[in-house]
DNA sequence: GGGTGTTATGACACCGGTTACCAAAGAAAG
DNA sequence: CTTTCTTTGGTAACCGGTGTCATAACACCC
């Protein structure tokens, strides 16, 4: 192995432009006489720092395109430069958001973002992550639902000292540690969409009483409704598994009564797509016979006939302030937090006044 | 900032338990009895090393749960046990199926995967993946179309001697730098279904110009009607953006002459969802009145109604290939090679005979 | 003007591995 | 029994930063 890497590099001539040498911290020293020290303290805005110097050290290292090597600092801080991502989450859709979101808070940083997708069920999940982070000393790591909810990981981490944000739709933390998703608000909005229409019986397909999401939505959905006077009937309150199939076939179940509800509100997108086809085996027509309200907001929302009006969380956006939290928290940047991760109703076109 | 590190640092005694303090080379090597350099040899494989010895030593890892620091060989490597995976891909679905491949490939390893989204518009994308490679000297990266098809980035990683696995429908490197997809012949048995079934006026609206997928796919499509002794005419071959809404007007294009199509192939599944919208428009029935088979088999295209027949490309084990490639490249191990990435025809319920 | 405190800087060890180079031990050759 | 070559292990320096501690320079105060 090493003689091979010896090869590569000894080749490197032949190839293009010998890669330029890299100016390294002793470089700057020398350059602007002083000691690596102090040039470290530059990097690293410490304050004892006379102002002039400071300036004359910034300036060399401007001139010279230095920047500090993010591995040799990992080894000195004895922590790395990576933010992990520990999730469980079924929609690439979800997944794809959050990611970009870390990115874009990322982005001109030295922080990398490393994936650390899990597996709930696994009863070694916990010592997967607990793994990644006694090997790799990560600056942090960022957990959305439902990952988020799970104390036993937040507690390992705490014991190993690590920094991280949790997502969540409850507040499970302190407030530095937490970035708050509203979604009882969103399932609020659904709720008073139709009651707004006019639907009376209206049924509620619910995620794994095991998410607190489902949690959530439920209680925002109830307390909605409420406001128009109605109330969510238990009968018309069905669980569901948060998946395409659990969904057609909690929609089968409820379509197939004879006092059939004139409008669900689901979960999830997946399972309103489910609703579709079971109304659709039904001989039900949306949004004549059955409004549909989904949650998540995914692309196939859009494309679906009728387009599917749902409940939009900005994910992206989560992603972002909770990158954001975990650079607060190592006191990385100072910026200003946001809390306001509002849900917002997308009206399509599968709801509609009942007959 | 550091002081905000020491507190916490002292704070840990007041937390869980104490972090265990790592055990280092240099424990290991006292307790073997052997100096720190003989340790490294162990742990590099080197071939100089008696084999009691390296028995002794390995057992007393084993013992300890002893594993290297990752930042420690990465500064003395002068290379990160980072890959990157740089990608400009609008699908959630495709961009994370390749991750996970790329992560069981790399699961066990050192290795972590960061993720490097660009946007082959912007002008400076070449430039934001050579600052990357230029700060973490990460140890390759993997490139899925349309990235893999642009030299300028293969060539900026080889003048920084940044080893690399291109991901592509056509031969655009040498087999060891390539994992090898082929489009063209999923695009043939899309022909085939279609031709099998009776249709002669079949049409087909293919990707952008500037991606080498829309050219192999246009090409294999040709070929498998040509079997049939079909061939696929000109004006029934239009371009659009493989996005949603290019299907749509595609579609509208196609559909709405005279001599309309009785079945149409896309170049991926999105555009496909496009012409069902386009024919419910036209008030068109699928598959009685248009056959439409798609790309990608995106989750998408067993909800949708009715269920779409696509071509399947087994993108999570070519993730997988990938990694292990580059692996591979750096000497990192012995696995065999997989070169038979054969798409698959799905058929499900959007195609049938014409009438 | 000497003591005291504060600011600014440097010397040096260290983080946990690696390579370069050298020395010792054992084996083969003369 | 040397000499020479091969194997094996040790020492020191290094990768590129950081922490600790000492010290010089410069106030400030009585």
């Amino acid at each position: 192995m090493s003689d091979k890497k010896r090869t590569r590099q000894a080749n490197a001539a032949g190839g293009g432009d010998a890669p330029a040498a890299r100016v390294t911290i002793n470089d700057i020293a020398r350059m602007a006489e002083v000691s690596k020290k102090t040039v470290s303290r530059v990097l690293n805005d410490h304050p004892l720092v006379k102002e002039e110097t400071r300036k004359r050290v910034k300036a060399i290292m401007e001139e010279h395109g230095y920047l500090p090597d993010p591995q040799a600092r990992a080894l000195a801080f004895r922590r790395s430069f990576l933010i992990g991502l520990a999730y469980d989450n079924p929609s690439p859709q979800y997944v794809v958001n959050m990611q970009r979101g870390i990115l874009d808070a990322l982005e001109g940083t030295d922080y990398q973002l490393v994936l650390q997708p899990v597996d709930r069920q696994d009863p070694e999940y916990v010592n997967k992550i607990r793994r990644f982070v006694e090997r790799h000393r990560p600056t942090g790591l960022i957990m959305p639902p439902s990952v988020s909810e799970d104390e036993a990981v937040a507690q390992m981490l705490r014991d190993h000292n690590c920094e991280f944000i949790r997502i969540a739709s409850v507040d499970l933390d302190e407030p530095a540690r937490l970035v708050r998703t509203h979604d009882a608000d969103g399932a609020a909005q659904a709720a008073r969409h139709l009651a707004g229409l006019g639907h009376k019986r209206i049924a509620h397909i619910h995620g794994p009483r095991s998410f607190r999401s489902a949690h959530e939505r439920l209680f925002g959905f109830r307390q909605g409704l409420a406001e128009f006077g109605l109330e969510l009937s238990a009968d018309l309150t069905v669980e569901a598994g948060y998946t395409f199939d659990s969904g057609v076939r909690a929609a089968d179940n409820l379509l197939s009564r004879p006092d059939r509800p004139t409008a669900i509100f689901t979960g999830n997108d997946e399972m309103a797509i489910g609703v579709y086809t079971s109304a659709r085996n039904a001989g039900l027509r949306v949004p004549e016979d059955l409004s549909i309200v989904g949650f998540d907001d995914t692309p196939m929302a859009a494309r679906i006939a009728p387009p599917l009006t749902t409940v939009r969380l900005p994910i992206r956006e989560m992603g972002q302030e909770a990158a954001r939290g975990l650079l607060r928290l190592v006191g990385e940047s100072g910026n200003k937090r946001n809390d306001s991760f509002q849900p917002e109703i997308v009206v399509r076109q599968s709801t509609a006044k009942p007959v």
